[in-house]
DNA sequence: ATGCCCTATGATATAGGA
């Protein structure tokens, strides 16, 4: 089974990427994030067209979760045990279902902004909900494959960026940010470390300064999987080609191959 | 090296991204 992450940015702007990329590598399951949309916008029929069932999360111009499967979805499940609000509002970053037998999370978390702003203090509260969801689905069922994979938002050492020193009153490195990581492994996960196909391991480009062709990435969307699903992966990569040319999101997809029936 | 920002929206500016 074939299983993939990809933070799209706006799955409107990158739907024809997105179709060619599922044809040329037919996941069994595609895990979508800021798809910038509404779940009445969210573009069904093309990819229903290719093989896909679709449960979608999405409010409108920000943020945004889905997953494709064409190996079944059950029990979908929409936002996270204690998910915390942002402003009073409900934010779509999270989305669970059953897919030929794994369990698959969709997560998009909270940016942060900046270490002292609101939204920080967001992040790390929206990743104790998704520890407790975790905790939660393993107490459930601890032999099921499971995987929460997405935009995690954090790079996990000093080498997932490309200039630590660059990085100095930023998140995505902070301390609190990667104890934040550490707690979710906590629950009872493993991180899947994907291969870099060709070029530097890195799994998000920003657009501006030529980011992409300077090599100034990170890797921040990540796999989680607990021991079930890691013990049956095959191969994991990072998809560097598809950050290349014009009409790219700012992210790469990130594969996972597991031998499960 | 595959290139010097991109996206959606009460849109001709703005917020958010990380």
């Amino acid at each position: 089974m074939r299983i993939a992450t990809w933070n799209v940015n706006s799955i409107g702007a990158r739907l024809e990427r997105v179709l060619a990329w599922l044809e040329l590598n037919k996941p069994d399951v595609l895990a979508l994030q800021e798809l910038k949309c509404t779940d009445d916008a969210f573009p069904l029929m093309p990819i229903q067209a290719l093989g896909y069932e679709v449960a979608t999360l999405g409010t409108g111009r920000w943020n945004g979760v889905a997953l494709l499967s064409r190996v079944g979805i059950e029990d979908v499940t929409r936002g996270l045990i204690g998910q915390p609000q942002y402003e009073e509002a409900d934010e779509p970053r999270a989305i669970g279902a059953t897919c030929g037998g794994v369990r698959v999370w969709s997560v998009y978390v909270p940016n942060g902004r900046e270490p002292d702003h609101p939204h920080y203090s967001y992040k790390l509260e929206w990743f104790a909900a998704l520890k407790a969801t975790a905790a939660a689905e393993l107490a459930q069922s601890p032999e099921r494959p499971l995987t929460i994979i997405g935009d995690y938002n954090v790079a996990p050492t000093d080498a997932d960026v490309w200039d630590i020193a660059k990085f100095e009153n930023s998140t995505h490195v902070t301390p609190g940010e990667r104890q934040a990581l550490a707690d979710v492994l906590s629950a009872g996960l493993v991180e899947v470390m994907p291969r870099a196909l060709k070029g530097e391991p890195f799994t998000f480009w920003d657009y501006r300064q030529a980011s992409f062709g300077r090599g100034w990435g990170m890797r921040i969307d990540l796999i989680y999987a607990n021991q079930a699903f890691a013990d049956a992966v095959s191969d994991a990569y990072i998809d560097r080609e598809e950050r290349k040319g014009k009409g790219a999101s700012d992210h790469a997809p990130v594969v996972v191959d597991v031998d499960l029936p």
